[in-house]
Formats: C-alpha cells, sequence, structure tokens
DNA sequence: TAGATTGTTAATCGATTAACAATC
DNA sequence: TAGATTGTTAATCGATTAACAATC
C-alpha cells in the first residue's frame, strides 16, 4: 500500500475511528453507520470523517453510510493491523514492566489487538534471564540479532533520558522504524524512523498551564 | 494571570521550551540564548519560538537574546510551576504503580520538577491502608474529602478503560479540573476541565500505519 | 421515487514562516 | 557605531468546515 503523503493529523484519527467501529461491532448488532455518527462518537466532525476516509478509498454508499465490519477491516488493513505486529520493550525498570503487564492483558482480552511485546531488554546483568510475564530479560548487545530472529517491527524505550539516545540508536541500527519513547528527551533519529512520544512530564506540565483559569 | 486565548499549540511548545532552559541552567554556563538556539534544542524553529513567546510578554532583549534564567523562571510561572503541584493518582495497578514510583525519582532527582503525586486511590478493598513509596492507598469514595484537604489540583487515571468515566466524572466532582488520562477510551468532562490523553494504545496503532513504508 | 448520505470542491479558519523595522 | 537579534506584521501554508452534486 501506498498513498504517499498522509499528513500525520489524518493518521492520528484513524485508531480512533478503528475504535469506534471495533467496540460497534463487538457490542451491538449494527451493520452500518454514517459519518454523522461515527464522527460523534470519535469526537471528530462528520465532513472530517468522511474527508480522512477519502484519502484512501470509497469505503461507503451514498444515502445509506458505512457497513461497520467492512470499514473496521479496511482500517485494520490500512494501519497494518491485520497481521500481528511485534514490539521490543528495552528498559525493564517499573515503568517497562507494568507496561508489559498491560500489553498482556490488552492481547489476552482483545483479540484484535494486535500489537504484542515479545521482547525484553536491559542493560542490567542482574535482570538478564529473569521473564515477566514469560518473556526474558536479554541484554541490550543481543537486540539486533533477537529483532531479526522474531521479526520485531516496532519498540517501545522505557529507560532513563541520559540512556535514551544511545539506545534508540541501537534500535534503528537493528532495523526498527517505529518507536514509542517514554524518556523524557528530544531524540534524533534518521528520516524515515517514526518516533511516538509519550512523554508524560511535558503532558503534566502543560496541563498545569490550565490550573487557575 | 490571564492572557485568555492562547491556543494549545502554543502550550504544548512551553514545557518544550522550559525543558532546555532548565538543562541549559543546570549543566551550562550560558547566560543568554537566542531563539534560534533555544529553537533548535526545542525541535522549533526561531521564528515560533519569539511568536510564541511574545502572547506573554517581551523577555528578550533585541540584538542580545533571552536570558535563560529569567525566562526559565517566567515560564515556570507562566505554567504555574512555581509552586507546589499536588497530584492524586486513581487506579493502583501495575501502571498506577510504576508512574507513582516513577514520579517519585522525578520529584526527588530534578528540584525543580515541581508536580507530586500526594494521594492514591482504588477500588479494591484489599489494598485499602498499603503505601505505594509511602503513600497510603485510599478508598475512591474518599476522594473529594481528601483533595479538599491536601489542596490536590490535579488527576492521573490509570483504572480499565470501563471504569474511567465514573472515575473520571468523581474527579470532576471533586474540583479538579485537570486530568491526565491513561484509560484507552473518550471520556466527557464539563466546559472548563481539561484532559490530556496517554493513550499508549492509540499511539501504538498510530505508529503501525508507517510500517511498511 | 423521495430522502438520505456520500465523496469532493470551494471557502474559511488557524498556524507557521518570512521579512524587517526597532533597538540593544 | 556596526552587528545581532528581538518583537511584530504580512505572506504562506495547511487543515478544517461548509456546501452540494452525485447517487444509493
Amino acid at each position: 500500500m501506498r498513498w504517499k503523503k498522509i499528513s500525520d493529523a489524518v493518521v492520528r484519527r484513524l485508531p480512533l475511528y478503528l475504535r469506534v467501529l471495533e467496540e460497534v461491532s463487538r457490542d451491538e448488532d449494527r451493520k452500518l453507520m454514517s459519518s454523522q455518527e461515527l464522527g460523534e462518537r470519535a469526537g471528530v466532525s462528520p465532513a472530517l470523517v468522511r474527508k480522512d476516509l477519502a484519502w484512501f478509498g470509497e469505503f461507503g454508499k451514498q444515502g445509506v453510510g458505512y457497513e461497520v465490519s467492512y470499514l473496521r477491516d479496511e482500517l485494520r488493513r490500512i494501519l497494518n493491523l491485520d497481521e500481528k505486529i511485534r514490539v521490543a520493550l528495552v528498559g525493564v525498570g517499573s515503568l517497562g514492566q507494568a507496561l508489559t503487564r498491560y500489553n498482556k492483558n490488552r492481547t489476552e482480552q482483545d483479540r484484535s489487538f494486535n500489537i504484542e511485546i515479545v521482547a525484553l531488554f536491559d542493560n542490567d546483568p542482574s535482570k538478564f534471564g529473569k521473564t515477566i510475564e514469560g518473556i526474558a530479560i536479554r541484554p541490550v548487545s543481543e537486540l539486533a540479532q533477537v529483532v531479526k530472529e522474531l521479526g520485531v517491527q516496532m519498540a517501545i524505550v522505557t529507560v532513563p533520558a541520559d540512556q535514551a539516545q544511545v539506545v534508540v540508536d541501537a534500535v534503528v541500527q537493528a532495523g526498527i522504524r517505529a518507536i514509542l519513547n517514554f524518556a523524557p528527551t528530544k531524540l534524533v533519529v534518521p528520516e524515515g524512523v517514526h518516533v511516538a512520544s509519550a512523554d508524560l512530564s511535558l503532558e503534566l506540565q502543560r496541563l498545569a498551564y490550565y490550573l487557575d483559569d
């Protein structure tokens, strides 16, 4: 698939639409949904829903709406979520462990959540060989090899800020081009590598702005 | 302070600038910084740095730049980070515990990180009375009372998705108007209440889009 | 068919960048 | 003073909304 220049703003909303469709096809017995309703439930205007979807094809029928299960499947495909995505997590501190558990629960409870942590890495020798949720902790030096072996395509980085850039360099070196970063620091990556930031301090500081309205 | 209509895009960048200034005033012995350099280190264009700051006042000197410690203090003040902000965390599962530890470390290591978790809440009676990092876990029913007692101004929500809305209603009822939500669900809040979303599943699904470029 | 809703184009809105006079 | 860099205005760019013909 290649639709080249889809803007980031559009891509951010696709998982929102997918979530609504997954919920509806699980909980309700609805066959159809209009851009109006999909928008309401996703928190997006109906016009924007139609415009976003139109970048990828014609999924609806005039006068009728979108078929829930069809659009759901198309969105899964567009987001590459129709096949399982394997993830490596680097930095098995308390946050890393919590995310590993969280992900385990998510994949167990939601069959369609096709993103799974399959390998853990750390640099603390005392952790090597231990397992979290059945997944062994390995030295970061084995990253490239394991990524190749297991077909890992994504990484979650939960190391301290001062180690984040080195770790990310290694992750990129291992051929991974999608990274979710929790370290409170700016990362430099080559063209073509995508970093999503889960910088919680930044979010808290931003919220503080609104405190004495 | 009231500058009314500062856009969200602007507010999001302020903590970025602040972070650069905190780092510089801690690690280097620099007195001045230009919008050029501040921008480079924050990942923002110099023109935008100047425009963002200009919303709040005139902090620089033509031909000279910005005084690091002065601008840092002004940004702290603008973001309400000049006094300690007390936070309640609701949902003490593995993620909640990890965030509590994470926050403890952050506040200990960085004197200027003025956001501190001071109360924990859960609905599982087996957890009541236990402590994490010295903070007692209490029933959610005590939320309003404790918020008042301790002067809590912000909440972190780490409960399962199906409980998030009820919990957030209680949080809002208790008078809190800034919430960081980790539950993978859309929340409805009254006007004037600010919710930042840390929806990790959404981020992972979004990253998946870029996988086979 | 009549009513509804899509896909798409044009209009609007808002955010970023470019440019430069003011001035340190 | 000459050089540098701010604060600010005008130009550009991009994203959202409005509107409507196409059509199910």
